[in-house]
DNA sequence: GTGGTCTAGACCACC
DNA sequence: GTGGTCTAGACCACT
């Protein structure tokens, strides 16, 4: 269910930022739920409890998440999808990029498109609620 | 025609390889064109060039260029679009995660392949030669 | 156990790359086994950290070690021998050249041979896993 | 008969030395024959004069092949197999890496050993004349 | 602590 | 002229 890669070039934190917005959007994890603690989490994934409270920090600065003081962390009831200009900028860049590597990995337009198409539907039609 | 910004997360010789990838699928770099020297590329975007050295021996160990010893590094003849499945996986994965920051950013599907249109459009040469 | 000649044609960190492949085929390092830090390796062997780091990085492209981190540079668990039919042909080239070589240095085929046998045997738990 | 390789890492001046060598060896060149001039082989090869009279010139040294001033150059007709200690040294250090390499590359003592006898025969029994 | 990136400047071999 | 290698030292993010 949560698997990190310490080798990767992806920080470790940010590894765990990206699989619990996966896990939220595939509906893996729901409004409400309660999360690992920092301590579970890290012992988990083998990571260090810095590690794991930089990316619960940051998970809960962008509103995903909420910690009740002495009670735990959990998946906020209302995520609010805020309009970000310089964000939307961000992603469409990385998007160009994608394009650009796509074409030197010889893979088609239509292969891209179906690979959303198939995401959209595993992330339960997140896209459409 | 090439712009780089020193205060970018993204470092300087990964922008020059994407600038240089653009330049090459827009057709703006031909085959056997003649890129900037080493220390010529350096003054031009003030960097240090063993930056720009950097970026350049990334580019011919993708196959997009070449260096002819001595006379000067070049843009490959020919880029073969080698299937490799790791490269594959990789830009998947990718795809996935823009996908899920697009959801928080609150872009929809359609925007996403509007935009996919969009540059399809702009790298059209390339992409259905 | 790290000798490294600054004045040697072959640069240094090609040096470190050998040296490294040799204690690995020969079960001095093993896997999992920590290598020293960039800037203890620098310091070692008397080189700046940027040219161990250029060595490490290779290696680590090669698969031969993996890097986690913040932690350290670690020797592979795994190093799939993958079946390059481009590295096999290059190497089947240097051989050549060494057949070659050898010719006009006046040494017999015998002694080649000889030399060979001499060297898998000192790489015999390698070669024969 | 005679490809060089401008992309190769190897010098071209050093590749005219290695594919001379290889055609004396394989018989191709006898002792006596004529070599082209340094315009003729230059313009055949695409590289500057002056990177082929500077492998003649090594290769006279080594004394392969022979100057006659008006006359032109010719393949020598006696090549004394000289035994360079530090020659035989460093082949016997290139035979080391090779096995290493090759190693890595997945490939088998019994499949170099082959390779060596297939080029022996290719180079008209050079070793056992 | 670790490796990743960068600058400033140097020397070398090759063409 | 070209790129390849190297040093000395700096800053940064990650663990």
């Amino acid at each position: 269910m949560f698997e990190i890669d310490p080798r990767s070039a992806t920080p470790i934190y940010e590894q765990i930022i990206k699989k619990m917005k996966e896990l939220c959007i595939k509906g893996v994890l729901k409004p409400g739920d309660k999360l690992p603690s920092v301590r579970e989490m890290s012992s988990m994934i083998i990571a260090n409890p810095n590690t794991v409270s930089k990316a619960y920090k940051e998970l809960e600065r962008e509103g995903l998440i909420e910690t009740l003081r002495g009670r735990g962390t959990f998946v906020s009831k209302m995520v609010q999808k805020k309009l970000d200009e310089e964000k939307i900028e961000m992603i469409k860049e990385e998007l160009r990029q994608i394009m650009i590597d796509a074409f030197y990995a010889g893979i088609s337009f239509e292969q891209i498109y179906q690979w959303m198409k198939d995401m959209n539907n595993e992330f339960a039609n997140a896209f459409h609620k």
